[in-house]
DNA sequence: ATTTTAAGTCTGTTTACAAGACTTATTTTG
DNA sequence: CAAAATAAGTCTTGTAAACAGACTTAAAAT
């Protein structure tokens, strides 16, 4: 049988990963991210497969994430853009990145960061703002089901989140 | 030839997608978010197969993502729980999940938001906070290279994100 | 003592990925 | 201008991984 697709799934975790969640898909878009507009560019520098290479850029176009456009100069060139789509995956990439520097990469591996540009400091920890302006720590958020929600995805949430007995995050 | 994997890839992106990159990985992290902890509770809500479950949970645990306890009050059965460094993941989850709430779900679906339980309002956007302590928009963010970044990667980033002639970024 | 259950392993089939040869339309070079 | 090089693919073949479901083993429930 066919490798299973999550479209259908209820979560929307699951959901966004059947668009990103495909091997090499989300180092696509970092390349795009890092300024790498071109097919052979980007085969250059990540080692893909073309046939994959191609695989890959047709689904972020067609899932509206990158737009091809052809180049200007060069009628045999395309050049992939990121939609607004693509470039809110911003996020998604950081949260990566900062993730690989606390747990995956060694204490010595000092390789690339994010920072603030206004006041040159190293980002610690990525943190949310609600709609009032407030903002909290990541790891103190709760998860809500919302009106679409089935009760068996209802149940489980309330279950994890539910203030009283204490739930399994830290 | 096998899969390539990106262990051996400088940039920290890569080196944690080969830790939870693959099909299935990041939804089995989300069982255990949500307070699933069974081999068959796994299976029954995300209908994956029993090899693949296996073979997940196993990289997990080898990658010290979760841990593999046996159950004191059934000897049969197994908990899987999250380390601190599974736990860590928590902003990655996020981060899938707005992505998700505003591109890839319908407007009229409302299945799961994040919460900041303090206020009780829903999280509009993710920040980052610095060393110092300040606050910023994710998309104002630049990311810069460290000691261990390889000439090549450190030309990339300086291009992507040096202050003058305006990056790619939004 | 028998049945059920938890957590796997094993088997045969289908799909996805890797490497490289080949294609087509353009651009550059001699 | 003709020939070579290049951009962006497609096609082919081999291997690894995922699929469904049957089977296994130890412990628990009946």
């Amino acid at each position: 049988m066919s490798k299973k697709r999550f479209s259908h799934h209820e979560c929307p975790v699951a959901r966004s990963l059947d668009q990103i969640g495909d091997w090499w898909t989300l180092l696509v878009v970092r390349e795009v991210m890092y300024g790498v507009h071109q097919f052979n560019e980007m085969r250059a520098s990540l080692g893909i497969s073309r046939a994959v290479l191609t695989t890959r850029l047709a689904e972020l176009t067609e899932n509206g994430i990158l737009q091809r456009l052809s180049d200007p100069t060069d009628r045999r060139a395309a050049q992939y853009h990121l939609t607004q789509k693509g470039v809110d995956l911003w996020p998604v990439i950081i949260a990566l990145l900062n993730w690989s520097n606390q747990h995956v990469l060694s204490d010595s591996e000092d390789v690339v960061k994010p920072f603030n540009p206004a006041s040159g400091q190293p980002i610690k920890a990525l943190c949310a703002r609600d709609t009032a302006g407030n903002i909290t720590p990541l790891n103190q958020m709760v998860l809500r089901t919302g009106t679409s929600a089935t009760p068996h995805l209802r149940r489980r949430i309330e279950k994890a989140f539910s203030p009283p007995t204490g739930s399994n995050r830290r």
